[in-house]
DNA sequence: AATCGGCCCAACCGCAGAAAT
DNA sequence: TATTTCTGCGGTTGGGCCGAT
């Protein structure tokens, strides 16, 4: 059955809170708390929807809430915690007392991620550095994209592992991938100075029900048994993560018109 | 002074998991 | 166990603000 939209009440409010609806709501959790935020606004006598309730408390008037801007430390601490967590922006407010995870995305999206990208635009000469630097990005991005994976398709019970190791000219990276009831490895090796992501990835899959070295190359599907979709999946997988990867640090890179969607 | 465009941030939307029934 | 409801999360949007022209 499909579920009910929240506000599907019509005649609830949206849009900008007015003070009177912040005092109303305030003075309400302080006298009764906030056990059920469906039921909440109702009883507190507001035109508002249980959602946007909890949003309008947790995000600006909870008494907790540190206002003003974000320190160094707080800024280090979001792109050191960013790195090891990827975009889990309320696992990262766990560990800023007063912040909440919605001030975080909006901090790292106007400050952070133009400043990273500019910083390493400049100190991303050789290849060396440019390939420390996509892994530095792919290894974020791999748990990011194994969670988001294995959450949003049903048969997927995906959990991704990986270690990478580069050298001048070459990054290889190993991965696991469990998958419903098999086990595959996955190593990727590129080995381009110019990071073309489809055209210069070559991928060898192994999977450990025994069929061995089938290769990924050129944007071509494997075709060979009940596990198509899958591997579809994976390499759709790969080529956006390494388009992802690739998309700031290469831009004379040319990405091909069917990777717009991508972008 | 008026207009335009980019930036910022509060709020909304839709999805998924947890909890309740 | 299946279904329904609630809550939390991350992505996205829209409108206000402000500087440049």
């Amino acid at each position: 059955m499909a579920r009910r939209p929240c506000c599907e009440n019509m005649g609830l409010k949206k849009g900008p809170w007015t003070p009177e609806e912040d005092r109303i709501l305030v003075s309400y959790i302080q006298q009764f708390g906030h056990a059920n935020w469906r039921a909440l606004p109702k009883q507190a006598g507001l035109q508002r929807c249980g959602k946007s309730c909890r949003l309008r408390w947790t995000n600006y008037l909870r008494p907790d809430i540190k206002r003003g801007n974000f320190s160094k430390e707080e800024e280090d601490t979001i792109i050191k915690l960013h790195h090891n967590l990827g975009n889990r922006w309320s696992s990262i407010a766990a560990q800023l007392p007063g912040r909440t995870d919605n001030e975080i995305k909006n901090f790292w999206h106007t400050h952070l991620k133009k400043k990273l990208i500019k910083q390493s635009n400049s100190t991303c000469s050789s290849s060396t550095d440019h390939h420390h630097e996509l892994l530095a990005r792919l290894h974020p991005m791999m748990i990011n994209n194994a969670r988001t994976s294995s959450s949003s398709t049903s048969n997927a019970t995906a959990v991704l592992t990986a270690t990478a190791t580069t050298s001048a000219n070459a990054m290889v990276v190993h991965t696991t991938h469990h998958h419903q009831h098999h086990y595959y490895k996955y190593s990727t090796t590129t080995t381009s100075t110019a990071f073309d992501p489809k055209f210069q990835i070559s991928s060898s899959l192994n999977s450990g029900n025994g069929n061995n070295g089938q290769m990924i190359e050129n944007n071509n599907y494997i075709d060979d048994d009940e596990d198509d979709v899958m591997n579809e999946d994976m390499n759709d997988f790969w080529y956006k993560l390494f388009v992802k990867a690739g998309e700031t640090t290469t831009a004379a890179a040319p990405v091909p018109p069917a990777l717009a969607d991508f972008g």
